[in-house]
DNA sequence: TAAAATTACGCAATCGGTTGCGTTGCAATA
DNA sequence: TATTGCAACGCAACCGATTGCGTAATTTTA
């Protein structure tokens, strides 16, 4: 006895089957109180006529709707999309959908989308936050009826939240100190927007590496861009023009870095001998370009995981649980682009 | 006047203003038969109690969810990531969100995935299969229930919607037309799954070069794999160690290509007059590979645009729209790896 | 000035499940 | 035999917004 043209209803199997709708929603659920023989059939019929739940309808009832909302820069970026793969694998593991936004780096379209999706009652938010956003407001919403709400990589102190990320600052003075015990003194940095948290821990760790070693800093030395292609190209054609150029370059991204090799050997320069080049994120094309680049490994699936998990706990227990901050490790990852002298360092080696 | 611990609904704005709920409604949305003045404060009290519309709610009783839902082998290839890229692009502009899945290439994950996508009620669904699916039943609610579907990339016959693809067939002849302007007279294939549309048709295409120039078919030069880059190099081992080996290498994907080049060249082979190589996707490591990696064009990101338009237009004028297929065209992007001798070819030269 | 039209709004049903509370029938217990 | 307990199910409210229809007040038209 189907309506017009829409699909089938716990009525439309109750009408069939003579009971209430009520014991047909009870019998799906596997509720104690329905007899064994009347689940049995509400299920079998359920399932001769094709009937598929309306999760909008439950979700509304319940108050609930195991959605997982995430907002992110860019998809199409290898850091992001393995984020993303690693929430969408928890959260598939607890029934959980996921709705992904990009924000494209634009303050404006983070605000739209963290309204959509507040609006759509995710029961958690993921973020990852755009470049040029600075206020936060746009996620009291969230703060305030305790839906749980996790920065994850781009952080800010201001929004108080949970958050996954890495320690910047150490990977950034671990990468700086790889290039000096390679022999490097005269050291470059392609950095990002400096408040970002990502970009500016990886600067100072850089800075205090320096420091640590006695090398002077030479702020003609370090390039702030997008760390775009073109960009790290550009940085280097700079880099390499001064009267007085870098032996190393420790770049905040793989994009830089790969340029930064390109372009050099175009100029003539052998690398590691003449610069040596370490990147950050361990991005395919890092172990594809010649020489292979050392990077800083960068768990970016683990952190999707990690921060999936962290909602569905929040899910489970409440409010019960406690904040927590997760810092994840990072490694250097040894290659080609760095490597030139023996080391008898403790640092992990790796050629993937 | 807020309940326990929940947000704010459009009965605590009428409350306060001594209004229907209904009139609130309105209001909020523009309703021509509410009065400016109404239709102000009313809003005017929303936006100062900080009420975020229930999308639950009005999805349930619009039978619209706004949403599209999006099914792929895995999030986490630079293809897929900017498919999807292409799809959010297009479905953000006109409010809809996008609720992804991944199937791992796994028959039974796209199945379970296909059924929870459709209890959301998602208002239109683009797919592109897993590597193991050759059942499809698990669409047959979407079709029955006139719920846009749109098979992206891999597609099969055996269901019928409307696609969006490339003409691997096409692609695969130019591929391989190419290798031969180029020189090559022994061309191995790395080639997929034949089950799969995508690698049935750019072997075939191929093969039917191949026949077109009178050059003979060696089921040795033939490998299948998964073409992953473990798969690729011991393909191109096989390949190079052949008493007649190859003097040029279609693969089916960039990595497998670019694994090629590297076992080659280890060996001392010289990319591309001892061998020549083209790919396909033009994934990002195919122009930092040395010698970069002539490959074919892949549009993705518009073939995600495209599909999620084909939704849209669904939406916005109902059944009226017929039935399209959409056939992306494709492009040889030579870079070094073919590169053997000049060429006076009008194919498109390209060397990103 | 009476009838018709328009403006501005409210009532109550609706979307499709979920759930607290109540009811019925029958077996177990006192 | 009267009471209690439990198994199995139904009633009706509910989640929060939307909408067809109705109505009162005001304005326009005849």
């Amino acid at each position: 006895m189907r309506k017009n043209n829409k699909g089938i209803t716990i009525y439309d199997i109750a009408e069939k089957l003579k009971v209430s709708p009520t014991t047909v929603s009870r019998a799906l659920n596997d509720h104690h109180s329905i007899s064994k023989e009347t689940t049995l059939s509400v299920k079998k019929l359920a399932k001769k006529m094709g009937y598929r739940p309306n999760s909008v309808a439950s979700n509304l009832r319940k108050n609930k709707t195991n959605t997982i909302g995430v907002i992110v820069p860019l998809i199409n970026r290898p850091f992001i999309a393995a984020l993303i793969s690693g929430i969408e694998d928890t959260a598939s593991q607890s029934d959980y959908n996921v709705i992904i936004s990009q924000t494209y780096d634009s303050y404006k379209k983070e605000v739209a989308t963290a309204h959509t999706l507040y609006s759509s009652r995710v029961d958690g938010l993921i973020v990852s936050l755009a470049m040029e956003t600075r206020q936060y407001d746009h996620f009291h919403a969230f703060l305030e009826n305790k839906i749980p709400l996790i920065s994850v990589d781009r952080i800010a102190p201001e929004l108080e939240t949970d958050c996954v990320a890495i320690d910047n600052h150490s990977a950034g003075f671990k990468a700086t100190e790889h290039l000096i015990e390679m022999g490097c003194r005269r050291i470059a940095h392609l950095g990002g927007a400096q408040h970002r948290n990502t970009y500016r821990g990886r600067q100072q760790g850089y800075l205090d590496a320096l420091k640590k070693h006695n090398l002077p800093i030479d702020e003609r030395l370090v390039v702030h861009s997008k760390l775009s292609m073109e960009e790290g190209r550009e940085s280097t054609k700079y880099l390499l023009g001064l009267p007085n150029p870098p032996d190393g370059i420790f770049s905040a991204n793989d994009s830089a870095a790969v340029s930064a090799i390109q372009y050099a050997k175009l100029k003539g320069w052998h690398i590691p001998q003449d610069l040596a080049v370490i990147g950050f994120n361990n991005d395919p094309i890092s172990s594809i370009i010649e020489p292979q680049l050392t990077t800083i490994s960068h768990p970016a699936h683990d952190m999707g995981k990690i921060a999936a998990q962290q909602i569905l706990r929040h899910q489970e227990y409440g409010h019960i649980v406690q904040s927590q901050n997760t810092v994840l490790k990072t490694e250097v990852i040894v290659r080609d682009s760095t490597q030139r002298k023996i080391t008898t360092s403790s640092i992990h080696r790796n050629s993937a």
